[in-house]
DNA sequence: TCAGTGATTAGG
DNA sequence: CTAATCACTGAG
């Protein structure tokens, strides 16, 4: 007797379009929970992700942000549209992998803290292998990092941003870090 | 709790 | 040029 084979449906995976990462941070940010960060290394691997906790940056006025100084060498890439990677270095140790959002010369981007298995800004970058090299790559068209939708609906909790202290009382209480 | 570490920035 | 600052981590 013959049998169809069985075919095993699995989800398709889709990479996050430029329209998912040109809206406020306040929404980019907890929408990136749960979704999986993919990335390719030298020798063609692909690893992927899921994202568990964000920080989210807003504008100028946002004392925490590092726009909030205004447009310098640094932080020229958050003046763009959203979609592409901020990444700087801290501490003299630590690369630090922010997604920028919302539109044009309106300076925001996400933090991502940690990573389903990854605890830590400074891990992660770590983990992945990030480094200056990702400044301004674009998540929306590069070959060596990107973002897929994921069907899962995220239950997440809100809380104040992480190492902000220096901010004042009313940015530095701002529950704009999301984690699941 | 606290040192390590170096890019970035403002100010002179 | 100088010095302060810093979206952190790991050891104790």
């Amino acid at each position: 007797m013959t049998e169809k084979p069985h075919i095993r449906t699995v989800p398709e995976l889709m990479r996050l379009e430029r329209e998912f990462f040109t809206r406020d941070v306040l929404d980019v940010a907890p929408g990136l929970l749960s979704k999986m960060l993919a990335i390719k290394s030298i020798n063609g691997n692909i690893r992927k992700y899921y994202i568990s906790e964000t920080e989210a940056y807003r504008g100028s006025d946002d004392k925490a942000c590092h726009a909030c100084r205004g447009r310098t060498p640094r932080t020229e890439i958050m003046y763009h549209e959203g979609g592409r990677l901020y990444v700087y270095f801290v501490y003299g140790m630590y690369w630090m992998l922010n997604i920028v959002t919302g539109t044009e010369n309106n300076p925001q981007a996400v933090l991502i803290r940690s990573l389903e298995n990854c605890t830590g800004p400074g891990r992660i970058t770590r983990l992945l292998g990030i480094d200056k090299s990702f400044y301004g790559e674009d998540l929306v068209t590069s070959d060596r990092i990107w973002i897929e939708d994921s069907s899962i609906t995220p239950v997440y909790m809100a809380g104040p941003r992480i190492g902000v202290d220096y901010a004042g009382e009313f940015w530095k209480n701002k529950p704009w870090r999301y984690y699941l």
